[in-house]
DNA sequence: TGGTTGCATACGTAAATGGACATATATCCC
DNA sequence: GGGATATATGTCCATTTACGTATGCAACCA
């Protein structure tokens, strides 16, 4: 079978649909320090070996990750440009979190039944 | 049944889940401008009553979108508090698009390179 | 009061998918 | 060659979940 060293979005279209498993996002936690093997990944997650193949090859397909070979070693490294369509997405909505443009605040003081309780 | 104005997390733990599904973006597309009805959202995005209604009370226990009633219209608008969960996540990603940490381009150009290990 | 509108929910169903387990394949070492 | 190591894949299964349809319910209005 052979390896693609990059294609995008075959089986899994879209960005938030992959980073929607935490399992997946656990595998790029792994890999911000730089390319990680198998095995390696294997003992940061704590997933089972099949499972953190199965993971690595839906993000690789993705192109989110890419793979080298060195001997029987598979190291795969994260590619940033998937990545970015999310990060393109979330900043449209940005503003919604810096300008203050939370409606709840206004609906919380003048609700019938304003509750005041706020995150622990 | 009683409408909670405000509430983290029930059923969908994570935003990433939430964002993953299009139908669920396709709503905060169409809230960006400002808070809509229900009827509203179902005519822009093209999806059925239910669906939406159904996918904004997802979103809106996750604490995404917030609601306020005016007589028999639901008016739902967007809480971008969690939203950033999702973007502070990404920003730790950010460098593998933004310095060209993107380790493909050497590997396509000058194949396998020696190693780098860092942990045993 | 009864009808209409705006929205929420219940239910059934089909499709997607992650994990465990077993196994296949390739590389390294003696 | 033969065994050990590193990784990939195939199969089965259980769970999740999105959607359509039908229905419930509250607010508005003539």
């Amino acid at each position: 079978m052979d390896i693609y060293p990059f294609r995008h979005t075959l089986s899994v279209p879209d960005v938030f649909q992959l980073l929607a498993e935490p399992s997946r996002r656990r595998l790029l936690d792994a890999l911000r320090d730089g390319e990680r093997s198998v095995n390696d990944l294997v003992d940061r997650t704590h997933m089972s070996q099949p499972s953190v193949s199965k993971q690595l090859r839906i993000l690789r397909v993705s192109g989110v990750v890419s793979l080298r070979s060195e001997g029987r070693h598979h190291l795969y490294s994260i590619r940033g440009r998937s990545l970015r369509e999310a990060s393109d997405w979330l900043s449209y909505y940005e503003r919604f979190w810096r300008e203050g443009l939370d409606r709840m605040d206004e609906v919380l003081q003048r609700g019938p039944r304003p509750r005041t309780r706020r995150k622990p």
